[in-house]
RNA sequence: GGGGGGUUUCCCGAGCGGUCAAAGGGGUCAGACUGUAAAUCUGAUGGCUAUUGCCUUCGCAGGUUCGAAUCCUGCACCCCCCA
């Protein structure tokens, strides 16, 4: 049995714990069983999940036994935990997809298939659909006094701001979260719930539930949540949320978000969200502060995490369009290659018979590609030596494009600036 | 109800009969520098064509004038003051 909570405790993935005094001796002694629940609000995790699914991963890797819990039920009520406002309820159908894709991203972080140790998927909806109203009320509610549940943090917060208000649902979401884990523990003998800091509220519930319903003492974990050096939160970008999903976020754009981190939370992320030891984190810790340019910590994340979420060949994909989006220029690919690198690029299909005769010129093919928002504005950002094809800085506005300029069968790059591309296709 | 001020190009804001596609700042876009960072510096920033122009633009609609963002009339909206 590996020390996972001396491990936590390095990373600093240890915000608050139910038992201070005993938790590490307890995880030490036997193989236990753990939970984290996971809100199915949309079809993909994005980066805020990896936390608390990397803790059941380190918590799996160390000899116990992790559940991941989807909300199929408290998904339609809400978890005002963190929320200033009243959240809209998804349907059941919504949910039912959103499950289903989720259950796929979780299956490349956790082991399904090791034994004892397997991780185990649950859908809460499962067990609370067909739970009376008035079951519910008499089995649970019973132990809820409404003295303790208005004081917690997600209920009282709310409260306060007047505007904000709150319904009946969502004060009853804590119920159901707290079911959850006296569920979990009569079912499937789990003892240990951990989540963000927001979850305090929750699991606690949970743990005093299970005291009065089933007479056992059941433990919680909290891990910090997680923000950045300027306070904004991790995982979001100007263009919104980072996902896990290939289709919502692209490889190339998941490694692209963590090789941009700042040098100021590199060192964390490593901690928080890699499988590197104390002394490689130490190491990059080092090589940061002496060759900072070499930006070696960045790089180690970003090819550990595609890694773990897209897979190597994920992975690959990405190191490729990198190398290609920064600098290389561009030889011969076939329309598959480039498709595939340049996913994440507008393009545009044009006739063929464009690139015929004298050709299409350099200005019109910016233009028609909405690089450039006129034929003017083309022209300048070519004489400010800001245009590329394919890679190739272009140094003649009189310049036309012909068949010989396709980079594959049907394709030509055209870029502005050091990032903004466009592929135009001729068809 | 009476009096005054305003409406300018993506934003703020100058201009008050020709030299106005319209100062300046911000933003944006490029370039240099660099670590795919930050800061800094440089250039560009209505459209079409070219280096000669043409077209569209200064709340909206008319008018005066050789000529208007600039003057006049009406309309719309905004702000302030007095009742």
């Amino acid at each position: 049995m590996q020390d996972i909570f001396a491990e936590l405790s390095w990373r600093g993935l240890i915000h608050q714990t139910t038992d201070d005094a005993n938790l590490q001796a307890w995880l030490m002694a036997q193989s236990r069983t753990v939970y984290a629940g996971f809100d199915p609000t949309a079809d993909s995790l994005h980066v805020g999940h990896l936390l608390p699914l990397s803790m059941l991963r380190r918590f799996q890797r160390a000899g116990h036994k992790p559940i991941a819990i989807v909300g199929g039920a408290t998904g339609m009520i809400g978890d005002p935990s963190g929320k200033s406002k009243e959240r809209n309820l998804l349907t059941r159908e919504q949910l039912i997809a959103n499950v289903e894709s989720i259950e796929v991203q979780m299956r490349g972080v956790l082991d399904f298939e090791c034994g004892q140790t397997s991780a185990v998927l649950v859908n809460n909806f499962d067990w609370m659909q067909n739970f009376s109203y008035l079951d519910f009320l008499r089995d649970v509610g019973k132990n809820f006094p409404v003295n303790v549940m208005l004081a917690k943090d997600s209920v009282k917060g709310r409260l306060e701001k007047t505007d904000a208000g709150m319904s009946y649902t969502e004060f009853s979401y804590m119920l159901l979260q707290a079911y959850d884990f006296v569920h979990l523990s009569k079912h499937h003998g789990c003892e240990l719930q951990i989540g963000g800091s927001d979850q305090w509220g929750n699991i606690t519930a949970g743990i005093d539930l299970a005291r009065r319903m089933l007479s056992v003492q059941l433990y919680g974990l909290t891990c910090p949540l997680l923000t950045k050096s300027d306070g904004t939160k991790m995982g979001k970008t100007e263009a919104g949320a980072i996902w896990l999903s290939p289709e919502r976020t692209s490889p190339y754009r998941f490694y692209q978000y963590w090789i941009n981190v700042g040098d100021d939370d590199v060192s964390n992320c490593l901690r928080v969200f890699t499988d590197l030891n104390q002394d490689d984190v130490e190491s990059l810790d080092k090589s940061r502060a002496e060759e900072p340019h070499k930006r070696e910590s960045q790089r180690r994340l970003a090819e550990e995490l595609t890694k773990l979420v897209h897979g190597d060949s994920g992975l690959q994909r990405a190191q490729r369009a990198t190398q290609i989006f920064f600098g290389q220029e561009i030889d011969q690919l076939s329309d598959a290659e480039l498709g595939e690198i340049f996913e994440d690029v507008p393009s545009k299909e044009l006739p063929r018979d464009r690139l015929s005769g004298d050709g299409l010129g350099i200005l019109d093919a910016f233009h028609e590609s909405g690089l450039a928002s006129s034929k003017g504005d083309a022209r300048r950002a070519v004489q400010e030596k800001g245009t590329y094809l394919n890679n190739a800085r272009v140094e003649d506005i009189g310049r036309n494009l012909t068949v010989d300029d396709l980079i594959s069968e049907t394709s030509l790059v055209l870029r502005r600036g050091k990032k903004k591309y466009a592929i135009l296709r001729f068809v």
